[in-house]
DNA sequence: CTCCTAATGTAGGTCTCCTCTGTAACTGGC
DNA sequence: GCCAGTTACAGAGGAGACCTACATTAGGAG
């Protein structure tokens, strides 16, 4: 039972806001008597919710649609504009950042290579050029942005510090929210990267639409990012997905099948090893098949787990080895058909390296929803006055 | 986006009576300036509130509190007795129902003692006299229940369809909701058993309050029933939580290690056998110990694959063996600490063999919660109008 | 140029809530 | 037994938001 309050006649006009600016970001540019059908109010009501926003700088009148019958419509739009999130990838090799508007879309992208021994400030002031980058290919200033969302390695306490990291291991024990929020003048969310990218798998890629979703996180490491119910699921202690760290499991090793095989030539640097053991398969070569069939065999034991477990509408798979994802899938797929009850569809992620930073970004649109556009949702009344653009 | 519906004057009062009907509901008898000061209406409005769910039959008046200063205020209770509910556990040698009204407090049990090979008309009838047993106890007709949510051993579809079952064979393909559909003149709510022993310790039991929870069903049978976000999970094709399935966990044959030690006597059928297992480990029997060590070892890899993927708050250990709680406990949490990355608390079951019927009676005040008493929740208005008692 | 269509704009009415003021009921001290 | 103090109840008047109904306006078709 959370909310208990109700509320005078402006709570309901603040319904009634909400549901426009909804309905508008819903179905895009509406005449008014379009807007008062999908929520239900009259006209005129609808025309003075809409005056009102348009007011606050939330709607904007288009231009109407020229060629119909009887008197031109005004229409209107949700300005999407009138704010702007960010999304940051913190990666061993690469910081990627990204900018969209409230919806969602993207208006500017920027990476900047990093090494994973990176000293810690090296690495802070890459993630400060990578946004700082965004910002200058869109032409916005810093105190335009709303809100920043990041996804990094490793495991992420509730309050955004990093309790683990593999890949970066400067990373570990620093205080990242607290980090961004000294970098960026607005809000700052910290989330591990493996559970944006199954958001944005879930949201806009491969699962789009699913409401229970696995991401796999196959390459040199291995990861998991849970949907559930539509939601990214991070466990009471924010440490949820972190099944490689069980031996029966079988994935902790499991990237040495493809690293081993004879087709691999001597000398490789272990992290490219991989890469030319896929691609013998792909070629048919029996030795890399072996080789793959062993890798899929273990990967299938703790993916056969999580969908034993979770029942999920689609399993994704993700991650630098995702690429190589036609040879994987199939043997993957007949694996888990012998192991589990129901097998969902295993299909190759639809985002590759972008998957996290959209993941970030749709968190962040998430957010918003949740806390600006959502009635009975804590303090979030529609009252920011968006900047005259 | 869910809801992009605005709403008139009468939503608003809609609004306001909800959260008086929820305020009541979570805080007992409320006089009218402790309901406004709750709900935030004014006094003048939650009179008129109030009077007209008084008229509705949803609130009634009692006596005010003596020996307070001032005139004395008027009371007013939700009348929880205007509807009831049942809750039914279908399992291999035991059906119990329980009557409980729109709170879950439970005013009637039963129980009809059934055989795992009965006939299926024999096990349907039975469940149909442990129903109107608690009627006859209770003094209600079939006419006051609102709804039934019966909890079942096996695995059910999303349509009530029961799929698969080890304990009930005669069970299997039987369309469970579609049968009490007919038994009862009210809406049916069928789900998995574990699931709702799960829900039932997260909402009463032991674990209350937290709203993700691992609940192991340890038995002849293992099961098990996630709560997550602080609702059951059924998963995409109502099918998680079903790991027992995948034999890497080493949870299907766990029960062996206590079943074949050399403590039980011998001709002991297997269904007794674990009990003398476990009662020899609680008087400190080496070998007993030993076994409850090698099942607790099996116990553990598929309860630290759950941990590790979901990082629940608790986890809870029900079905018959968390009577032997005490032996099971203390190195079940030895391993798990080993095993995962944040170990949660581990706790016996606080409602035993009540849990499932419990749970039931939860799910159904949920699903009443959702459907009537949430605003913004499809068709759900607060017009039923309860009987005169 | 007129008719038709579909949207706009305005007026009056209703509903729900709020604030304010006066009245009622009970306790405790003298 | 009476009076002051305290607390709750009851009703009137007013404001805000929505609805319906009707008159008005702008563009396209004949």
């Amino acid at each position: 039972m959370a909310n208990v309050r109700g509320g005078d006649l402006s709570r309901l006009r603040q319904l009634n806001a909400l549901a426009a600016i909804r309905a508008l970001r819903e179905a895009g540019p509406l005449t008014l008597t379009a807007l008062a059908e999908r929520t239900g109010l009259s006209r005129p009501s609808t025309k003075e919710v809409v005056d009102e926003l348009t007011g606050l700088g939330w709607v904007e009148e288009v231009p109407p649609n020229p060629g119909t019958m009887g008197r031109p419509a005004r229409r209107y739009r949700f300005r999407a504009d009138c704010g702007h999130l960010v999304g940051v990838d913190i990666g061993g090799h690469n910081i990627r950042a990204a900018l969209s508007d409230l919806d969602g879309e993207i208006l500017a992208e920027t990476r900047q290579p990093v090494r994973p021994d990176d000293p810690l400030e090296e690495r802070l002031a890459a993630i400060e050029r990578a946004v700082s980058g965004c910002l200058a290919l869109s032409g916005r200033a810093a105190s335009d942005l709303w809100l920043v969302a990041a996804g990094t390695t490793g495991v992420v306490s509730p309050e955004g510090r990093v309790q683990f990291s593999a890949a970066i291991p400067a990373w570990i024990g620093l205080d990242l929210a607290g980090e961004l929020a000294r970098m960026f003048p607005c809000e700052v969310l910290v989330e591990n990267d493996s559970r944006l990218a199954a958001l944005a798998e879930a949201r806009r890629g491969a699962a789009r639409g699913a409401r229970d979703v696995v991401f796999l996180h196959v390459g040199r490491r291995m990861g998991t990012g849970l949907i559930i119910d539509g939601k990214v699921h991070r466990g009471f202690g924010a440490a949820a997905g972190e099944i490689v760290m069980l031996p029966e499991a079988r994935w902790y090793d499991a990237p040495d099948h493809l690293n081993t095989c004879a087709v691999v030539p001597p000398g490789t640097p272990e992290e490219d090893a991989a890469g030319f053991t896929l691609a013998a398969a792909r070629d048919g070569d029996p030795a890399a098949l072996a080789a793959v069939g062993r890798y899929v065999d273990d990967l299938a034991v703790g993916t056969a787990a999580m969908v034993l477990l979770l029942d999920p509408q689609v399993v994704v798979l993700g991650g630098g080895f995702s690429r190589s994802a036609d040879v994987l899938l199939g043997p993957l797929r007949e694996r888990l058909e012998r192991a589990c009850l129901r097998t969902p569809e295993v299909r190759a992620s639809a985002l590759g390296d972008e998957c996290v930073v959209m993941g970030a970004i749709d968190y962040a649109v998430d957010h918003l929803d949740r806390h600006l556009f959502t009635p009975d949702a804590g303090p979030s009344l529609p009252l920011p006055q968006p900047a005259g653009r």
